[in-house]
DNA sequence: GCAAATTAATGATTTATTCAAG
DNA sequence: CTTGAATAAATCATTAATTTGC
């Protein structure tokens, strides 16, 4: 019981700044490319793998959603309890959720230039994880060292990804020249109710 | 709209038949190293990718629970129906789920050997799907084509994949020798009822 | 002040839901 | 109607905030 080190990731303040600012600019479910880059652009910043990537955006779209969800149904009850039954239709239920608003990239623009086929992202395994701590040779089948010439025809983009298990040290990078820092909105303004045990 | 070939990957008979025989095993949640290999063997009799293996295990361990919930529920119904009010406790809500009975992998057991730290797994990426066409330089920053001494140092053990296009000629691969099959174990309902439209 | 004890955030997984090809 | 694919919701687990007793 001695985890040295986190066994999460635990994002350093640019890297959170940066996607925070990319998540404002419009950004929700970045795909596999997108993630790749976001990875590598934020891994000057410490460590980081493409998962966190994937799950920050996941849960950060979905805890907003949730935020929101509630603040509505918030609103809603106010106006019941003071306004007496004056309810509007169903507002109070599903609202829709738009990726971007219209353009709203900007100066992220170069997260979304068009593909330049990027030839192939070198992904490594390890020992598993959970149940079953298996693994057998992995040496591919002829039929995935295909080339770039190939892969050109297929237009895929997946990621897949799953945890592994100990951490390295972690050899979060210094430097970085000053980002200035302005208070991290990381204003999670709690603002649930949900009393737990 | 004519996608020349299908867009979605259509199983051959053997590689549904293997997947189900793993199934029965008790396989529910492979890993990314489990999936690459699954991948792998199935590849040879048509054309596979590590995702779709991945959903399969995904949509088959969901409609299996979806199902026997339903029959369960029916049951419990029926029993109503007929016995009149002679309810079990709450038995029709949350029953347990286990991965894998004890040992049930048997033959299936080289899909479970311990990790061979396989070197890496080279995946490709493409134009990406929805809503950003973008792309840029893949040029991993000198931190990804490290070597797999280090490689094992990081815990990882992701998989990334997304889906892709064009699925070239089904070149659906003959033979396959004769898995024995054995009884499903898995369970876990939680309980529904939810009859859409 | 300072830890142990609680509680709130949030990273990581799993499960349910939805969409659409066939 | 079945099922591959994709996304969203729910849940688990660990870390950071904070509260509290000394």
């Amino acid at each position: 019981m001695s985890p040295a080190v986190s066994s999460r990731w635990c994002p350093t303040p640019e890297q959170l700044m940066i996607l925070e600012e990319m998540y404002r600019s419009g950004i929700r479910t970045p795909n596999a490319s997108q993630i790749q880059q976001i990875t590598a652009h934020l891994s000057y910043y410490g460590r980081i793998e493409g998962k966190n990537v994937f799950y920050w955006f996941q849960n950060h779209k979905a805890r907003d959603r949730q935020k929101l969800r509630r603040k509505l149904l918030q609103e809603q009850q106010q106006l019941h309890y003071h306004q007496f039954q004056q309810h509007q239709p169903n507002l109070h239920l599903q609202l829709q959720y738009f990726e971007s608003p219209a353009s709203p990239f900007q100066h992220l623009s170069y997260y979304n230039s068009p593909s330049l086929l990027p030839q192939g992202v070198v992904l490594h395994e390890g020992a598993p994880r959970q149940m079953m701590n298996y693994t057998w040779k992995v040496d591919y089948p002829e039929k995935v060292d295909i080339e770039k010439s190939m892969m050109r025809s297929y237009d895929s983009d997946w990621i897949m990804m799953v945890d592994m298990g100990p951490p390295s040290p972690c050899l979060t990078r210094p430097a970085l020249e000053t980002l200035e820092l302005f208070p991290i909105k990381a204003t999670n303004l709690k603002e649930e109710c949900n009393n737990r045990s």
